[in-house]
DNA sequence: CCTACCGATCGGTAGG
DNA sequence: CCTACCGATCGGTAGG
């Protein structure tokens, strides 16, 4: 597949803010992964938060349309059933691109009030729907009682701490990771086992 | 009780590193938390890197201390106590003190190298506790059969996300939250509720 | 703890 | 995409 210069830019640009965080990274830094001057780098980019935008974005809209996904799919079905295609979705979302997830999670801080406002929105909007299928499952009796913000807070950020450690090209591939993260999760919230 | 300046100087730069990281924490901005000049910080520290050690060194050693005292505490108990009491440990230590945690958790990669080393074989040692403890508890039989790494890197960093979101006066309290906590860690690992 | 200052690097622009 | 350059800021030092 070929990429863009654009795409190049973001995907060094990704691994770099995440190895170094986006503040700990120069316009020169990520010029020099492509064999640039700094300078040039903004023949194709507006601005150094500009790029770190872009990421933040497309690593949002991919949550979205995984959560999406994992919705349609199972409409109508029981609670255990729905965590687990949220977490399938969510950790593949992570291990396919875990730069831009890892950006995403870790680095919009860094973004301008305004847009730090915009894709903070999203983020609550996204982790509303996690704590709505805890609550749904909870009442049902499908889950043990918990408070279910306190409860995605948790699933969240313990299936986000992938991006800290998971490597490509390491020894667990990402199916084995999402398959004991399926199990811990639904664990987590007192769910039986799946059969 | 009394803050020396050089404690000041370690509280301020911790609460500035975790909201805004330490690469995108400047000495000035250390200065202006206590009213000084930026080059007056000089006169009680040797450099920016060495408030960074000095914090990440401080926190080490509560959790470190923190799970000595769980161990002592449930020698020889049930791996489901022993887990509840290094989760008290963990969350106390993060809510006691949430900027010096928060910094040990998300800014020691901004270390030297012979320093990040350390301080990493410190992490590895603290992390390969919680394994060793899921590993018993597993074969036990206390605990649902899993991959101790990967549940351990799941709670610990489930734990770890407290430090994104906690604050002093927030609406909950430490004590509620590591309760609630405590009942998420165990059902992760499949215990079965305490009595 | 201050003033005065240092070289290096930062994000970014002008003009090709 | 390059060269040449900009003002601002960085971590840090000298000398009081």
């Amino acid at each position: 597949m070929v990429e863009t210069r654009r795409q190049q830019i973001e995907t060094i640009a990704s691994s770099l803010f995440r190895e170094q965080g986006y503040a700990g990274t120069s316009v020169r830094d990520i010029a020099r992964g492509l064999d640039i001057q700094g300078a040039s780098l903004y023949a194709h980019v507006a601005s150094k938060e500009d790029v770190l935008w872009a990421i933040v974005r497309r690593a949002a809209e991919r949550f979205e349309a995984e959560i999406e996904m994992a919705e349609r799919a199972t409409a109508g079905a029981a609670p255990v059933e729905r965590l687990e295609a949220y977490v399938r979705g969510h950790v593949g979302v992570l291990t396919e691109n875990v730069g831009q997830a890892s950006v995403f999670i870790r680095e919009w801080r860094s973004l301008s009030p305004d847009r730090r406002a915009r894709i903070g929105a999203r983020r609550d909007a996204y982790e509303n729907r996690w704590r709505q299928l805890i609550a749904e499952g909870s009442q049902a009796g499908a889950f043990a009682p918990t408070d279910p913000p306190l409860a995605a807070a948790y699933l969240l950020t313990a299936l986000n701490g992938i991006v800290t450690w998971y490597r490509p090209d390491g020894p667990l591939s990402a199916r084995a990771i999402a398959a004991e993260f399926v199990n811990l999760s639904l664990r987590s919230l007192g769910a039986e086992e799946r059969p």
